[in-house]
DNA sequence: TCAATAGTTCGATATTTATCGAACTATTGA
DNA sequence: TCAATAGTTCGATAAATATCGAACTATTGA
């Protein structure tokens, strides 16, 4: 079983998590999460190589913004909403609004 | 005069602006702004070399971040709240507070 | 048992970025 | 007029990062 390391809601860091949101690549798959729930990483179209879009899962895992869970042969993920929230109260919300009045 | 350039609110980018926060100094700039308001380049101690800070102001200004205006032989830096807030409402005041939260 | 599916890891590469010191420019106050 | 002050620009460098393809690993369904 693969079980990928997430950090603790406590040690979360904001510039880690701003910069995890901070690439166009990786907003747009925070924002397809954010309107379309839990996901398995080939069901969002990032448009890059399989090994690209790993690197940015786990950019976006090791920041605390997404949570990934084995499920059979894939991963499902997902915001990690409410820690976030928790750790930095507005901030996810604030960049999902941003997100939709920028075309990114 | 020296008069920098600064984009217009309507055309700042939350990518742009996500990553101008997302760096450890530029950050502590930022909080430094929003406690002590307007200040000049040199009286936020951010223990770069002068160089360095200019980038980091630079990059904070081409964000849409802050805005500089000349004052004698220096620039008097603040941000650009209420753009920011019209643009990306509640993002600023998120990583502010967040900012608080962290220990960046 | 085994092929198919879903991601990860590795090695390479090109780009970006943070950093510095030195030289430069602009403004003011004496 | 000129020295002092405040930043900027330039050139160099080291580190981080985004990207890819190929090889690998883990899980399931037939």
């Amino acid at each position: 079983m693969r079980l990928p390391n997430h950090p603790l809601t406590e040690t979360l860091s904001l510039v880690r998590v701003l910069h995890a949101l901070s690439d166009p690549v990786r907003l747009n798959l925070v924002q397809s999460l954010a309107t379309k729930g839990e996901q398995a990483c080939g069901a969002l179209n990032l448009n890059v190589a399989k090994s690209t879009a790993s690197h940015h899962f786990r950019v976006l895992r090791e920041a605390g913004v997404i949570q990934m869970r084995p499920d059979g042969t894939q991963f499902l993920n997902s915001l990690r909403k409410e820690d976030l929230e928790q750790r930095f109260p507005g901030l996810l919300d604030a960049v999902l609004r941003a997100s939709k009045a920028d075309d990114i």
